[in-house]
Formats: structure tokens, sequence, C-alpha cells
DNA sequence: CAGGAGGAATAGATTTATCTAAAATAAAAT
DNA sequence: ATTTTATTTTAGATAAATCTATTCCTCCTG
């Protein structure tokens, strides 16, 4: 009984997956759970190529298996090909939590080099990573990390420009791509797990006044919809978590 | 008055640098070092391309100046291309000291894993790591670490099989490449820093009998051959090393 | 239901790094 | 000095990922 040596991202690598493939999967998975079709020019819209260059790379991923395309509809991850999309989310944002943890990176500046390094890592790197940092759940921007066997814990969040005053929130998540947004949240101490209320909200998309930790800040509609945020559970018993 | 913001490595990465061309400045530094010439054929070797591949990787690299060409004599670096190749080593040797201290690898296990990543970590990276190290001099095989600036402390070491019995020896450094005899010398005890002293040296390139630390043990010439060794000075103070 | 707008695919070119097969050239040897 | 040997280079192909320009085709609208 031969042993199965490789499998997942590990033998397809072994097959010529390159590092433009995994992109343009990840690209599809972040397309689809937007809801949204992962068409030609969607695709090329997200991973900044010309048309036809995705209309080749969709083609290559169809004859890979790894998607299945559908004219005018664009193109839907098969399991194969969302398994692979996850392992490389997976080592993203461990590599992300990893380099701020461990070497001191700040948020805003991890995403870049997570980038890179998402597609060259081994998968013993990837569970030395996590087991180094205690099989996490969340990147350092509040995003879930699947875990080997692509599953994660579903936390629904809203958006803090739809939040109601007087309740009190938990920042959740923000994006990791916008470095700029990224040091401008930390100026106001805005990281996920901190306390926030909206004292106030102005209209016409105005901005909002929010107590944030012990201080207060007023921040701009656009911001605030970009952050994700949950109700503070009454709390059941006083809970320490680090 | 205009800064100067990229320099060396950045500079040429953000002009096209690839990872294949950086492995040949590897290689040919490699056998520079050995005092060998680069020709052709001896490049081709190194890089497991060829003798067609390492010829029109000569004319990319002497097109960039990182290489003078010579007909029959090969090519050799020219200072720029030897900083760039000095730079690779740095990151290569970085990594290999920081994945074996920072997530448990075993010295067998670091070469591999750095001889991808090598080419993809920013210089943040690397500066973050021999900052998290101490600003290392060794990496875990005992081969140095050139600074930022391309330089490095030249021991002069000498091979194990050549040295001559009753000598108190220090272990001082053996090659990354070989997964399989570092597996092997780390069961016998054999590492850099370690204090060895040659029983009996049988002859006709027969086997070493040691004293390794505080056992004994017997080593082929082959092995002993690819070990360098300095002979230990005499304390003139009890200095502990951690 | 017949066009036209716009999205999708094709055609052909470019760049990088590799290959094999063949030709050219330098060094060595008789 | 001529031949042999060995190294080096050229020529032509391939594969990946991209591009521009062009053509095709689907869907919606009038």
């Amino acid at each position: 009984m031969a042993k199965q040596k490789y499998s997942g991202i590990l033998l397809l690598r072994r097959k010529g997956l390159t590092a433009p493939m995994e992109d343009y999967l990840k690209a599809i998975y972040s397309l689809q759970q937007k809801g949204m079709n992962a068409t030609t020019l969607a695709l090329a819209k997200e991973m900044k190529v010309s048309p036809p260059s995705a209309t080749s790379m969709m083609k290559k991923l169809a004859d890979w298996k790894l998607v299945r395309h559908t004219l005018y509809l664009g193109v839907r991850l098969t399991p194969l090909g969302e398994k692979i999309a996850l392992e490389v989310i997976r080592h993203h944002r461990l590599l992300e939590l990893y380099l701020s943890h461990s070497l001191g990176y700040s948020w805003d500046e991890v995403h870049q080099e997570a980038e890179k390094l998402e597609h060259f890592i081994s998968e013993d790197f990837e569970s030395r990573m996590s087991q180094a940092l205690g099989n996490p759940k969340r990147d350092p921007h509040g995003a879930p990390i699947p875990t080997k066997k692509g599953t994660w814990e579903e936390i629904p969040s809203f958006s803090l420009a739809s939040a109601s005053p007087k309740n009190c929130l938990i920042m959740q998540e923000v994006e990791d791509e916008d470095p700029e947004l990224l040091r401008y949240l930390s100026q106001l101490g805005l990281y996920p797990g901190v306390e926030i209320s909206v004292l106030e909200k102005h209209p016409f998309e105005g901005p909002l006044y929010l107590r944030i930790g012990k201080s207060h800040h007023y921040l701009g509609h656009k911001v605030a919809d970009r952050i994700r945020v949950i109700l503070k559970k009454k709390r059941r018993k006083e809970v320490k978590e680090k």
C-alpha cells in the first residue's frame, strides 16, 4: 500500500503550480466571497492585468480542474481550487501574524511581505509558524486564519458605519491592503478587540463621534464603513483574553 | 538634494534582477572562492543547466555589468556583482540561523528553505532577522554571515582530515548542502564550536578515531575532509560562551 | 427580432529561462 | 602544421505570463 506523500498545494506545486496561478485563485476566491462573478473583466481588474491575460489564465486553471468556466458568468472554484486558495490564504495570514509577533513588524507592513513569501514557504514552515503562535485563529487585522483543513469560525460582523449609537461594540476586522489606512487607525488606537461606542452619528454619511477604548475621536464615514465590528456580549463571567 | 532611496540588491530588483540571476551570481562567487574559473562548463555544472543556458546567462549578467567576460576564462564578478552575491549570501545565512533559532529547524533542514526564501525577503526582513539574532557572525554550519557592507571575519581553518593527532581542535565549519551528512554529524555531536582531538589516524586515507566533546567515535576520511577545524587557543581566561 | 454595445476570446508579439542540435573556435597533441 | 578534442556559441524551440490589436459573440434594447 503506497503512502500518499503529497497532497494539496504541495502536490500541485510539484506539478508546476506557479505563484501567479496561486494569486489568481486567491483573487477568484475573494470575488466569490463578495458575491461577485469572477468574470474575465472582474478578474482582470482584480489582478491588474489585461482581459486577455485573465482569459488565458482562466483557461489554464480550468485545464488544471481548479475552476469551472461558464460563458459570461466567468469562473468558479472547484473544491480543489478552493482548497488551494485557502491554503495560500492560510499562508498569508499566518505570515502576517508571525511577522508582527516575532519580528516586530507593524500591522501596516505585514501585508506586502506576506504577499511575496506566501508562495515560497514550505508546509513545514507553515506548521512551525502556526505552532509558535499557538494555532491562532485571527491575523493582525482580525481576518480568520483557515485551519489546515480549510475551516474557520464565522463571526457575523457588520460595518461600523451601519452601527447604531449607544451599543457597545468590539472592533472585529479591517482589510489588510491599505497601509495608509492602517497607520491612521493605529494612531486612533483602533485595533481588533478594542471597545467602541458610537456617541454621535452625523447625517448624510457624516462623521461619527466615537469612544475608542478610553479616548474619543471623530471618524469619517468612509473609514467607518471599512471597519467591521460586533456587538459586545453581555459578559457572563469576567473572561480575560490576551 | 535628492536622497538615494534604493541601492544594491533593492535597486537592481526594481530594475528586474531575477531569482535565477541571483543564483548564478552566487554560483560564480562560489567558484571564484574555490579559486576556479567560472567558465561556461563549470558554471553549467554548478547550476545544473546546459552549457547554452549558462552562456546566455553569462551574456545577460555581462550586459548588466555584474560580471566581465574573458574568452575561455569565463566570467568574473565586478564589484557590483560581488556586492549582490554577498547580499544574497547574507540573506541565505541569516535565514538559516533564523529558522534554526526561532522556528526550531534542525541544521539539515534550513538550507532548502533558505534557498527559496533568500530571493524574496525584503531588506527590512533581513535587518529585523539580524537584529533579533544579535547581529550574528556565523550561520548554523559555521559559515560567516557577511555584514550589510559585505565584510566578514576571515578565520583560517583547515580540514579535519589534515589535522595532526594530539592537538586540541575546535570544529569550525561544514557545508550546508548535504542534509544526510548533517544528520550524520549531529548523531556524533559534531557541531561548530565542539572540541575535537584526533586520537588515532589510520594510513591510506583510513578512518580517524576522535574525541568529540566527551565521547569517542571513528570517522571516515571522506567525511573528515569536509569538516573545517581550527586549533583551540590556549585559554587566557575562562570565557563562557553561550 | 435585428442591431449595436460591450464583454470575451483569438492572433500574434514580447520577455525570461530553459532545452537540443549543430556549428564555430580555441587548445592540445601528434 | 595539421588534426583531434574540448569548449563555447549560435540557432531554433518550448513554456509561462504578459501585452496590444482585432475579431467574435452574447445579451439587451429599441
